[in-house]
DNA sequence: TTGTAAGCGTTATCAA
DNA sequence: TTGATAACGCTTACAA
């Protein structure tokens, strides 16, 4: 394995010489340029990352955090689509990945101290956002740029930067969009409930109920973790009411595929006796049967953007906390109808 | 940001000792240790990795080389069922993991190269297999540790390792639970043809009709890359013939629910009409309509396998290859009944 | 335009 | 058991 040193020697110049070319410096003329490039080539010359690192205090590399492996993450294609954007973004830009493996929140917390103390990464992106996080002070702390998919607490939310979709306005469209199909009885299935994702789903759909003069009724709302199993769980919370909702409004695809099966199995037809609408239009959400009405929320602009967002704030520290809204779509497809009595 | 001397002028040791320290070397007295630890805690030291890794020659970190996005890579569940393994295992040997960003197979391999000369990482993962990938040459001339999930060609077949099924004795299996049931006229949808999973699944698929005496009609067997699309198109090459074959084996879960679906908006019943099988057995398959019988290969264990193998090729470099094949097993759902004539 | 030399933060060798 | 000191491979003043 060659050295900057080899390259130097065999060209004739000094290892400097040979570290300016490497930059591409103007103040190094054409000729020992060629020469040096050639010997490069011949010797198979890459830099050590290492010792470059070490010297420049910057490494390109972007850390990703992973949600623990206790909470939904990578079953769900939400993780695997987000990633397929800031992919795409950090290629383009010349950043590297590197992956959290933490199993407990603990892990990921000291890990996440490690990358940014031993100088792993030059900036990090937090793949979820739950509250009381402690990550979220801890970076703020070490003045370590960062940035959040979701959002931060609203202690947090001019110091953080983040990209995330106005959950609460998605929630409350989709809701009218049911409340607009006659259902005024509506079941809402909420997600983890530490994630602010739920705290505004939750707070989109009453606000549309409100705005309908419908009572919010609590034993309509129910939370849960498990992705598929949690659909199946809150469908029996919710059905087995007095008078259960004519609809659901649910946190996530593969949610209320769950949910699908359920009520499926307990002899409903979905959209005829039940309507089902949920939230991120993943591949699958399609297939089901029925399709669902789903919000897209563009999770792969999520990532990109997130992508972008990191690789400006570490290009200039100083620069102010930026949100990054995406937007979002309402996709009809046939979870849904018009209630009839 | 502390460095090592810090710790040590603060201790009143030189820096060597700390270095010692941290390394928790035997020669070091208890106090000694204890005073130099107590200092690192007050100063919240860390290692700067890259000092670390200049003079180690070792990082730590696992490569991990994802497909070419052009191939169906993250939309399908077996990536990030795959990463969980390994990130388990990963976080277990106290690993991180570096991944590849590349969109083309030029840019991974460029990536490749870039991570093995500039010492970015001490193994590699290759998460796929395909014929004549330029990749394994490459690593093999470095001489730099690494594994396949999936499996080399013949050629390479002693010389690298890999953690891999069985897939032609799963696909050979699966096709005969398939004549099992009386089908003789069985369709064989494969994956991306330079994917060794692909070849072997022929194979298995040719070996149990030879073995059952039926002759292999060549326009029963159609490959197709993309995930739901593929299945649909497949459907259309294989349904419009005169004689349609009566069940079909498919080289994916989640073709096979664009299968189903082309097959249901056909008109066609499953499994009365025609029986579907497929390969994988990811979450999706039990909820799809019917469920899929499906052969389970125990993605999360190819992971995990695959990182408690390349952690053992880093450790002993001279070790020779290794091969770790996983099990499968068949899972009987609803997609598949007995043909009646 | 190029070369010399110091320094980045560690670890390891050799003395003490 | 500990301390000096020389690497590791690169970049960047400062000189030339």
């Amino acid at each position: 394995m060659s050295t900057i040193k080899d390259v130097a020697k065999l060209a004739g110049v000094a290892p400097s010489t040979v570290s300016r070319v490497i930059a591409d410096s103007p103040k190094i003329s054409r000729k020992t340029k060629e020469r040096v490039r050639e010997v490069m080539d011949e010797l198979g010359y890459y830099p050590n990352v290492h010792a470059r690192n070490l010297v420049n205090k910057a490494t390109n590399v972007i850390g990703i955090i992973m949600p623990s492996a206790s909470y939904a993450p990578f079953q769900n294609p939400f993780f695997p689509e987000v990633l397929r954007g800031i992919t795409a973004q950090a290629n383009e830009d010349k950043y590297g990945l590197y992956f959290s493996t933490g199993q407990t929140e603990e892990d990921i917390l000291e890990e996440v101290k490690e990358m940014v103390h031993s100088r792993r990464v030059d900036g990090i992106i937090l793949l979820y956002s739950t509250t009381n996080d402690p990550i979220i002070p801890f970076l703020l702390k070490e003045k370590c740029p960062f940035v959040v998919i979701g959002r931060p607490s609203e202690q947090y939310e001019h110091v953080v930067s983040y990209v995330n979709n106005d959950n609460v306005k998605a929630a409350r469209t989709i809701t009218e969009y049911v409340l607009l199909l006659r259902h005024e009885r509506i079941g809402f299935i909420g997600g983890r409930k530490d994630a602010y994702v739920t705290l505004d789903h939750k707070e989109g759909f009453e606000q549309a109920l409100q705005a309908a003069g419908i009572e919010i009724n609590p034993t309509y709302i129910v939370y849960h973790d498990e992705i598929f199993d949690g659909g199946e769980q809150a469908v029996i919370e919710l059905m087995a009411q007095k008078t259960p909702p004519t609809a659901v409004v649910v946190a996530d695809d593969l949610m209320a595929l769950g949910v699908l099966r359920m009520l499926t199995s307990m002899g409903y037809r979905v959209p005829e006796d039940i309507s089902v609408v949920s939230f991120n239009n993943v591949l699958m959400s399609e297939l089901s049967a029925p399709p669902l009405t789903t919000m897209d929320i563009y999770i792969y602009e999520l990532g990109f953007q997130a992508a972008s967002l990191v690789r400006e704030q570490i290009a200039s520290p100083l620069m102010e906390a930026q949100a990054r809204i995406v937007g979002h779509k309402l996709v009809r497809r046939s979870s849904t109808s018009r209630r009839i009595d």
